[in-house]
DNA sequence: GAAAAAAGTTGAACAGCTTCATTTTTATAG
DNA sequence: CTATAAAAATGAAGCTGTTCAACTTTTTTC
């Protein structure tokens, strides 16, 4: 019987719950500045423990390992990312190859905004070695999110008349994010390779490609 | 002055040499058989240094890390792979699609002769992780050489008129070496995902592209 | 062939991620 | 308001990869 408590507890969760959410915010937030500062390898748990005013222990009670942690800042970059090409996807630039491009090279760009290379090496390594883990899992659901992106493109673009009706949007999409999904790892892998040199060889990489796609009564 | 003793030594390496390479077969052949019995994560290096009757600290003398070790025996399966995907590339059967899909699934078709699944993610973990360790590089090294032979697949169709001659060989190889990759990550990740399966996917994103780029002329 | 130098081996010490028994805090019941 | 139960926090201990100063073996020198 507490008709009464469970009506005047309704318009603010209970303390534990606050108090829960605000740790689990806090752990989050030194997580992404101290990558940021640090990068990921070199910052301890205990590091962050101390910055979220909490203990080791506590840590782990949120996120079941370091990488997980990771994961999570890497998981509201990409989210970013998929925003910002919902409108390329909605109303795509004038030919083939340069929507495909503009879409590709607005996930490149902001790629390292936020994240390190490092920290992408870091995240892209635990999302193969840990798919089984919670965040895992999230990590595989964001890049069907983007794949998914640039078969939606694809098939604005067919709607429009600008790629050929006959082809599998899903298999093209598929190839064209995996290209340029490896074409990103490689990126990250290598200090010294420039966004100018990535965009180039997806470039070289694509534009026959979207040429062959594209119907033919194209100006 | 050695000028005998060089002469009288010639027929054999020294002492010295030779039991460093007896060593470092040892500590190979160890991994090779508890890293597929046991899983890369649950062999620790002490019981390499056991099974290889060496102590923990020269098996570092031999690999820089742990996963250096991983990659030396992923290194000669990879190497088989290349050598059987030769005579494919020197004489590829009739048809764009069947020709680049025949060098495709004899590569996915050895990968799991040797190694695991988990052994392949934590190998391609290590590769993005740590890519400038001597081994990471060599592991980059494969990469290139695999991409290489599908480049040079495109390349003889070419030559024999299946492929179109206008069409940028190298570039093409890399998108499909890209997508088969990325492709073969997919598949190491999920551990209910058969051969089969696989297959069938690359077959669907290939196919049309093989299309695509055959020419027109053929039967 | 003995001494010095060079090369290589060894395992204990260290570091950082992770676990878990204990303690503390919050919620519920009477 | 007190007692009980449930939930969560804590940090010391455990585990494993890695390092390194001391030691052993092999090679070179004279």
């Amino acid at each position: 019987m507490k008709l009464f408590i469970e009506v005047s507890a309704a318009p603010m969760a209970g303390l534990r719950e606050r108090q829960k959410a605000d740790r689990e915010k806090r752990i989050l937030q030194a997580a992404v500045a101290r990558f940021r500062a640090d990068g990921y390898r070199a910052v301890r748990i205990e590091d962050l423990a101390e910055a979220a005013e909490v203990s080791v222990g506590t840590v782990y009670n949120y996120y079941r390992t370091k990488g997980d942690i990771l994961i999570a800042t890497v998981t509201m970059e990409v989210e970013e990312v998929l925003d910002e090409g919902e409108p390329l996807v909605a109303d795509p630039p004038d030919g083939v190859a340069e929507a495909v491009l503009a879409l590709i090279f607005s996930y490149y760009d902001h790629s390292l905004e936020y994240l390190s290379k490092e920290m992408w090496r870091s995240a892209m390594a635990l999302s193969i070695e840990a798919p089984e883990t919670p965040n895992g899992r999230r990590y595989l659901e964001l890049d069907r999110r983007l794949a998914g992106q640039v078969t939606a493109l694809l098939e604005t673009l067919q709607a429009r008349g600008a790629v050929r009706a006959d082809l599998d949007a899903e298999a093209l999409g598929q190839l064209l994010f995996n290209n340029l999904n490896m074409e990103f790892i490689e990126f990250v892998k290598d200090e010294g390779m420039t966004l100018a040199q990535l965009r180039a060889r997806v470039a070289r990489q694509v534009r026959p490609l979207a040429r062959m796609i594209a119907t033919k009564e194209e100006p």
